[in-house]
DNA sequence: CAGAATCCCTATTGATACTG
DNA sequence: CAGTATCAATAGGGATTCTG
């Protein structure tokens, strides 16, 4: 990506270079719900189509972009805890309005589609 | 992607679905800055590194999915306006507080960035 | 003016197997 | 447990060309 590029950006373009992926916003909602949060742990709240690699490559991706931290505790076997990072909580505002706005466009979305006729639910 | 499986999950999700691509978030952020906007004013708008292509693309999807309007006078030359659905204008929230958080990032990055000696920057 | 159709190319994902 | 490496499949973006 390229950090130079990513910076100095509108916050719009910013945000949703940072927003990648399919998972993230569901990962920094469930990071936003507790302290801190074991790998194995949180692969099991994620939905089950998500493998195991594709929540670790996330899991750095967000790390690098900063809205995350990862914390290994030198143990065996091994222990890895992801937190927010200061700025990743200050993301809450944002998953806030997210959540709720999502939760209307879903109502929204099923009322209008339950008043059309079948040919323009394609 | 069908809609069946588009509503019905959790809002995470499903908002992260309705803002792919790479450039939704300030083409919304654009059309909630005026009642309403022709192509070809809003291909002027966007980084010209977006080609009209695109442009058209993103626009069909975001009309898909019902956050923006589209309105055609039938005249010659082709006008063409389109504006937030009502779904889309309650999406502003969500815009104010990524816009907010976007600065904020911003800063954040380039001050910690600014701390850093080279070695780490890679 | 506002697109649609096409092709190409890259970035992401997912599946599988392996590791300290 | 918490990853990494590799590869195949896919989706998405961009460039170009054509149109009413």
């Amino acid at each position: 990506m390229g950090k130079n590029e990513l910076f100095g950006l509108c916050p719009y373009v910013t945000s949703q270079k940072v927003l990648t992926g399919k998972w993230s916003l569901y990962i920094m909602h469930l990071l936003s719900q507790q302290p801190s949060i074991r790998f194995n742990e949180l692969k099991r709240k994620m939905p089950e189509e998500m493998t195991h690699t594709t929540l670790s490559r996330q899991l750095k991706t967000l790390e690098k972009e900063g809205l995350i931290s990862r914390r290994e505790y030198s143990q065996i076997p091994p222990r890895v805890e992801y937190s927010l990072s200061d700025i990743g909580k200050r993301f809450k505002v944002v998953l806030d309005a997210l959540g709720e706005w999502g939760k209307e466009y879903i109502e929204y979305m099923n009322d209008r589609d339950s008043g059309l006729s079948d040919e323009f639910k394609a």
